[in-house]
DNA sequence: CCGCGAATAT
DNA sequence: AATATTCGCG
């Protein structure tokens, strides 16, 4: 039954070459060229070994909202569902992966199902030396701990891409911070980091509008290739019970983006309308992995859990 | 509370 | 240097 493979500790973070605090652990941002999106979780547990050899700590942290169910639903089905009658249900999803001076790197898996030619071997392992010099942030392991000083959130392209997403489907008009906070579902987001990335995201998107034919060069890899439907629904009273909603005005939006659905294509990109230019052309993928989060935080209650994300 | 801008940290 | 996060103001 569901028991959680808890075999080894977090032998600390993966964080190699660790000089002061000043790495990073995007490996994956290297372009690791993983499998689809779509890849097939014939066995979502497995993921879990891996993890917990890395010291991924499982999250039974079911709280999946209704909201996010829907919005899955809308989204016409993310990636493959884990939905698993029963039994086994990992649902520690969403979770962004975070780091600081006491990292753990959270790395992907290739769910390579048949390697008959892709095969990696990935090793990425760290040693952490015992810096004798200890931080005072040591607060690594404590349920009790009251301010956690959040790490450095990473907008991994999947989280980027979930909430792009969100934006889409909850119209340019809805989309404020907080509801898209609350609409991602994912835990550990803060309005605040919504907001910054919004920020950003938007002023790429203007930037883009603005020269959709002339790209100097890529700004955003990550940003790119997410093209913002206009679709301008009206999202529930979800976020704060607006009841408002109506008359979406079609914005200026010299996308030209034909009816399209705010279909999420996952795992493939290449058709993007807004840039002649060719440079992204080339099918960057994205790194994929499950939405697994690296919490170091002794992998346990980081943050409230009785709301996936209520803040 | 939300959005923006600047400052700051990594 | 780039990006993220935080702070302050409207």
């Amino acid at each position: 039954m569901g028991e959680e493979v808890r075999m080894s500790e977090y032998g600390g973070g993966i964080d190699g070459g660790d000089g002061d605090g000043d790495d990073r652990v995007s490996e994956w941002e290297a372009g690791l060229p993983s499998a689809d999106d779509l890849a097939p979780l014939s066995q979502p547990l497995i993921s879990l070994e891996l993890a917990s050899a890395f010291s991924i700590a499982p999250e039974p942290s079911r709280t999946l909202l209704d909201v996010n169910r829907a919005s899955e639903s809308t989204l016409a089905g993310l990636r493959g569902h884990r939905t698993l009658s029963q039994g086994f249900s990992s649902n520690n999803e969403f979770k962004s992966f975070v780091e600081d001076r006491d990292p753990a790197a959270a790395e992907e898996e290739e769910a390579e199902a048949d390697g008959s030619d892709s095969r990696k071997m990935r090793k990425i392992d760290s040693a952490e030396e015992a810096d004798s010099a200890m931080r005072t942030d040591n607060s690594v392991e404590d349920p009790s701990a009251k301010a956690m000083k959040r790490p450095r959130l990473v907008w991994t392209p999947q989280l980027h891409k979930r909430f792009v997403e969100v934006v889409a489907h909850l119209g340019i008009k809805n989309a404020v911070p907080k509801t898209i906070m609350q609409l991602m579902n994912v835990e550990g987001l803060t309005r605040e980091n919504v907001a910054s990335h919004l920020q950003k995201y938007r002023l790429y998107l203007k930037r883009m509008q603005g020269l959709s034919s002339e790209g100097p060069s890529s700004s955003d890899p990550l940003f790119a290739s997410t093209p913002v439907p206009q679709s301008l629904h009206e999202s529930p009273g979800g976020g704060g019970g607006h009841g408002k909603g109506h008359a979406p005005m079609s914005m200026p939006m010299p996308y030209g983006v034909p009816p399209h659905m705010p279909m999420p294509v996952y795992g493939h990109m290449g058709m993007q309308m807004g840039n002649p230019q060719g440079f992204q052309s080339n099918h960057y993928m994205v790194p994929q992995m499950d939405w697994s989060a690296g919490n170091r935080c002794g992998s346990l209650v980081s943050y409230p859990n009785s709301g996936p994300n209520d803040k």
